[in-house]
RNA sequence: GCGCUGGUGGUCUAGUGGUAGGACAUGAGCUUCCCAAGCUCAUAGCCCGGGUUCAAUUCCCGGCCAGCGCACCA
């Protein structure tokens, strides 16, 4: 995760204050744990923003899971320590931390020693080495000069550690991303996919990194929500529907532009970044074309959005090609989604620590038939002749007939064992060659990771949809979320304390809500609060009893829209109706 | 983790070596026929631990937390 610093203006950080402040006082989010004192990193979603996220999670669902047509697991968040063996994070979510005894900065001892000597991968030789090269180069602080010799150097896992069972003979951690959960899973998985690539499978759940300093409210948490999808393709054959993007309008920031003196983001679409070579993967095209539609849905103000390309000392050695989706958020650019191409890194690691097999059987168009020379030698000879080495012999003689067949074609055979030479009689190997069918080959699928940060977006959605203005000359602050995703769809008043009113706003609560749409009822002060509380929390629609509805035949209430606190009078038969299609994009408000 | 600044009702804040005032918000009532109006009343607070002191929310030390800078963000 990169988070690109770039000068901040006094707007924007009042915005970004103003909108901590609006979701701890309306329950969007807050920190946790207040009563003991607040733990560092750890963030409750409030009933609004558990709702926000709530909606979130199923819009991101409905696109990457139901309308792909992938499938979505939910595994657990503690796993055994094998399982970070395999993917690496053991050790490379290790940091080697050298404390300086002069200045107190902390440094990456890995990096002074890649940096100042010919060491190429500290990283990953032991710490009392790393030690050793220290004090031997004698490397110094960065920050201060001072000698880092004899200063010892600990190592800090980023991963929580936890015992499963009684007893610490079974450690076990949190996860650090959803991924693994995924990638463990996957020899069944591929079972439920009827071993078909490609396909995806989707998760959303917690992930947890003991960050070193968590930052910026629920930006850097210590606690987190990803949305990730693992898509499996075989890399031969596989193509995603390109076209089904092509005309995506995107800006991107590639890695060319980021190193270039004056480099600058670029406007084009997927079709032609694709074609111009500017994402050199067309699976990693196709997702960041499906991503842009999508976040512009859920309501990220597309000026404030870009795809930006990891540098290559950003990209993890297996990551062929690498983009993040990026929000303009109080002036820096923060990652709110990584989609990688991951290669078999994923799967190769599993396959090599585990038991299991990660791999797919790909049939051939048409089965292969091939010769294969094999022996089957008379062990009634080979026994008494070689003793306790005739197992070596039959090894041999196998591996003979695999690379040189010519080698059987005389009366007798030439192995060479232990330095000698040994003549073994053809007819005494079993030595024949056979026509033999295989109609396919395993494979180890390729992975696609579209990663989002649940939490990131959340705050980003909240950020973007913050506006003030003026009615009647009294100032408004308004969440302007989009329908699909704001906590409540719709407030409903009646327009004074009267018990008349009450009754039928009464009615019309329980109608909507037997229509399936979140309703909030108010009957708490003048009119006018109750809708600069509702605009406060972002609910988009607001419906108000008044006398003409408990006095006229046809009984009408207002309905108020949010944005423009235009009001439009409309049948209370028809209320239920039209709010669920307002909310189903299937109309809008001023059409009315 | 290091450094700087800060921590007072739900929120934002004033202030003080003798335990606190405001604004907003919230609740009740009055008023009110559509955009935070008004009046009355009510609820609610000095981050935690230790020290100095007759007395600490205030001073000192430590911790926790937040924002920012550095470092970190596989």
């Amino acid at each position: 995760m990169s988070e690109q610093q770039h000068a901040t203006t006094d707007d924007t950080d009042v915005t970004s204050e103003k909108l901590v402040e609006l979701a701890k006082r309306r329950g969007y989010f807050f920190q946790s744990s207040g009563a003991y004192g607040g733990v560092g990193g750890f963030y409750t979603f409030g009933p609004q923003g558990a709702a926000l996220k709530g909606n979130v999670e199923d819009a991101w669902r409905d696109r990457f899971a139901v309308a792909e047509g992938n499938m979505e697991i939910d595994a657990p968040t503690i796993m055994p320590e094998p399982v970070f063996e395999a993917s690496g994070h053991l050790e490379g979510f290790d940091d080697m931390l050298v404390e300086c005894s002069e200045c107190g900065a902390s440094h990456r001892a890995d990096h002074i020693v890649e940096d100042n000597t010919e060491y190429e991968d500290a990283e990953s030789l032991p710490i009392p080495e790393v030690e050793e090269i220290v004090a031997e180069y004698e490397l110094v602080c960065p920050a201060c000069g001072a000698g880092l010799a004899g200063q010892a150097v600990e190592t800090f896992n980023l991963m929580f550690g936890t015992n499963i069972g009684p007893g610490d003979s079974d450690p076990g951690y949190l996860r650090p991303e959803t991924a693994q959960g995924i990638f463990v899973e996957f020899p069944r998985l591929k079972e439920y996919a009827r071993n078909q690539l490609p396909f995806g499978v989707t998760q959303i759940g917690r992930a947890y990194r003991n960050e070193i300093s968590p930052r910026r409210s629920i930006i850097r948490t210590r606690e987190f929500t990803q949305a990730e999808l693992e898509y499996f393709v075989d890399p031969e054959d596989d193509e995603p529907d390109l076209e089904a993007v092509a005309d995506v309008a995107v800006t991107l920031y590639p890695a060319s532009e980021q190193n270039a003196e004056d480099g600058s983001e670029i406007e084009t679409t997927i079709g032609e970044a694709v074609e111009e070579g500017i994402i050199g993967d067309e699976w990693v095209a196709y997702f960041l074309g499906v991503a842009k539609p999508w976040y512009e849905s859920v309501g990220v103000d597309m000026d404030r959005f870009r795809f930006r390309q990891h540098l290559s000392g950003e990209r993890a050695h297996y990551a062929a090609d690498c983009w993040d989706a990026e929000s303009e958020v109080d002036g820096n650019w923060i990652e709110m989604a990584g989609f990688a191409y991951r290669g078999d890194y994923d799967l190769s690691k599993h396959e090599e620590y585990s038991d299991d097999r990660f791999t797919i059987f790909k049939q051939y168009d048409e089965p292969k038939t091939v010769e294969r020379a094999t022996v089957d030698p008379d062990m009634s000879y080979l026994g008494p002749e070689f003793g306790g080495a005739a197992q070596d012999v039959v090894d041999e003689l196998e591996a003979l007939a695999a690379r040189d067949r010519e080698a059987f074609e005389g009366d007798t055979v030439e192995i060479d064992l232990e330095g000698e030479t040994h003549e073994i009689p053809v007819e005494k190997t079993g030595f024949s060659v056979d026509e033999e069918t295989i109609a396919g080959e395993h494979i180890t699928p390729h992975v696609v990771e579209p990663s989002f940060g649940v939490d990131r977006l959340v705050y980003t959605v909240l950020h973007h949809a913050y506006r003030e203005d003026e009615v009647d000359g009294e100032e408004r602050t308004y969440l302007e979320l989009e329908p699909e995703v704001a906590p409540t769809f719709v407030g409903v008043f009646p327009l004074q304390n009267d018990d008349d009113l009450e009754a039928v706003a009464d009615e019309i609560v329980a109608d909507l809500r037997a229509a399936g749409l979140s309703v909030t009822y108010d009957d708490s002060g003048n009119i006018g609060r109750r809708y600069r509380r509702q605009d406060e929390v972002g609910t988009p629609f607001c419906v108000t009893v008044d006398y003409e509805t408990v006095e006229d035949e046809e009984t009408t209430v207002t309905v108020r829209e949010r944005d423009t606190t235009d009001q439009k009078r409309i049948a209370v038969d028809e209320l239920a109706e039209t709010l669920s299609a307002i909310r189903d994009g299937d109309l809008a408000f001023e059409e009315l």
